[in-house]
DNA sequence: CTGTTAGCGCTTTCAA
DNA sequence: TTGAAAGCGCTAACAG
């Protein structure tokens, strides 16, 4: 299994077809000059011999680039990043370009290392979703002549184009709605509020409840929940409390599925009903919510035409007229969708 | 933005060091035979100018490698296949390479496409979920030395590396707890039986009922499903049916995720109740099976694992004393968990 | 229309 | 311990 490991090279495609090197990269880059019975005699060489062009060996040509697009990403099994990589994969592929991946796990060092790696490997652009807000890196990266596309999050003071939802909207809509349907307690379940989306979704949260004037309860907010377990604890807390909330805003898909599930296991005991439970408010729809034994409402947005929008700010910025644009930041609209089930 | 669009290389970084490019190279190789001061003002020149080595020029030289591993999968949305993308970056990066992702979309031609342009980019490796059974454009990675491993699928006649789960037993188990709850006529939701995965399942399926002396009713199978919303028709066509299934064996999650939104539906009409709608086994667990209005059951198993399966297969091959081992076959074990919910 | 030359950024010799 | 030369695979630029 792969004892012939042998690549062919231009040379011996060239030799093959009896013509110089040239002739078969003229051949490969469209075939300008080239009488067409020698240009059939290399590509016929070249399907013999089963040669692929050295990308790497034409990207450190001047002038070329490597057609590689850094992704950086905090969690790659989580279906709302997932969908963004599909739809940065599929933009990116239309332009004949590949993406390189990496998952930072929120780690700010990881993501550092990975845009080093990327810088080094080439890549004519990258996509991140920030872990934190370092940016140093990326201003590095910037400043070598890789422009940077932040998706879902932004970082003060660099000087990027973006693509984020409308978060602080989303919220503020999804509350108003919970007010609108009678809640005065309404409990908050999100990520850090030094994360970017959860910072502007708690704020959209606050920003409702003083409109309609209902006091903060602090004690009904959680906003450093990362996983469904986690979420699922904060939820279990919630619930326990002495007057616990009608209703729970929950500001992404994992904390609205933990408190799904939570709701799901207390449920199943049978001690009580599901009229019983806080009805949801989630920021990101998600598979089966339909399901769930409780009223929810969803704060819908498209993650796959998020990752088609970074992408195209990236291309545009690469091979179109966005070259020396300023930054531009694009917020996506979200919709809410009351009473999904 | 980018004005400054330089990319420092060796020989500035040696003309800052006030040394030659070859000093510079030694001590980022490790530093080998150069003095520690030396060492020191290379080091420094490399920060200040921000150097990052390019890594595309190394990997043409003799005996370099690219360090990018070739990611191919079906459907990267799917949270199966995401969450085996996320174990095979995982593992890669503790070898410190990087992957190069491309999503097929069940479509062999792109597949074919696909691995071109890895083989052109210089992958040491390749890791595919195959689209189908052809198998050229693979074989011919190999010959050229380039490694394969396939996962989650097999193909016939390709010697190479493979990663699967137990379809079949897992399928047979999962059938044969049904009948034991006493289901007689068994529904079958699945992809396509030209997938190695869907023809596995099935057959499983099928030995179970043989086993167990029930008769196949075929009006009870459907598997061309590869979408949720193609689930979910089949599902109600199922439940259409004259004598419809009293339980539903769901073949992957897209299936399971159809048929439970559609029992969802139904159910909100009010006309039925949940006691009228067949019983669920999934092949996948999935987050929220547990908010199942019905009984369901999961043939569970790990994909972020299968993911770091696939990917120490090929490193053993790359780096490992797997080099030149016969191909290896695993088959990861799956496990039963009755009444999820 | 085709070939020769030169050099991209890097590192393996080989010499000092 | 350091550097000079040479060449990896490829393709602009310049002949012819």
């Amino acid at each position: 299994m792969g004892e012939r490991a042998h690549r062919p090279t231009v040379k011996e495609v060239a030799q093959r077809a009896g013509v110089s090197p040239m002739t078969v990269s003229r051949t490969l880059s469209g075939g300008l000059n080239v009488k067409p019975d020698v240009q059939q005699r290399v590509l016929a060489a070249v399907a013999e011999l089963g040669y692929h062009r050295n990308e790497n060996a034409r990207s450190i040509r001047p002038g070329h680039s490597s057609g590689l697009i850094g992704v950086a990403i905090t969690n790659i099994a989580n279906p709302y990043y997932s969908t963004f990589a599909l739809g940065v994969e599929e933009e990116v592929a239309l332009a004949g370009r590949r993406i390189l991946l990496g998952n930072t796990s929120e780690d700010v060092t990881r993501e550092t290392e990975l845009v080093g790696d990327f810088l080094g490997r080439r890549v004519d652009g990258l996509i991140v979703v920030p872990a934190g807000t370092a940016s140093d890196h990326l201003a590095h990266s910037q400043s070598q002549g890789v422009p940077v596309v932040l998706a879902s999050r932004r970082i003060d003071g660099l000087a990027a184009d973006s693509v984020v939802l409308a978060d602080d909207d989303g919220a503020h809509r999804g509350t108003i709605a919970l007010i609108d349907r009678g809640h005065t307690r309404i409990g908050y379940l999100g990520n850090s509020i030094s994360i970017f989306t959860g910072e502007r979704r708690h704020a959209g949260f606050v920003r409702a409840l003083e409109e309609r004037g209902i006091p903060l309860d602090s004690r009904l907010v959680a906003t450093d929940q990362q996983t469904v377990d986690q979420a699922r604890e904060a939820m279990r807390a919630l619930l326990r409390a002495k007057n616990p909330p009608t209703a729970v805003f929950c500001a992404n898909n994992r904390n609205a599925i933990g408190a799904l599930k939570e709701i799901s296991t207390q449920l199943s005991t049978g001690l009580r009903g599901a009229a019983d439970f806080p009805e949801i408010m989630s920021f990101d729809d998600f598979e089966l919510a339909e399901l769930s034994p409780v009223p929810i409402s969803v704060i819908d947005h498209d993650p796959r035409e998020l990752g088609r929008t970074a992408a195209r700010l990236l291309l545009d910025r690469l091979d179109g007229d966005a070259r020396d644009a300023a930054p531009r930041a694009i917020e996506l609209p979200v919709s809410l969708r009351v009473g999904v089930r």
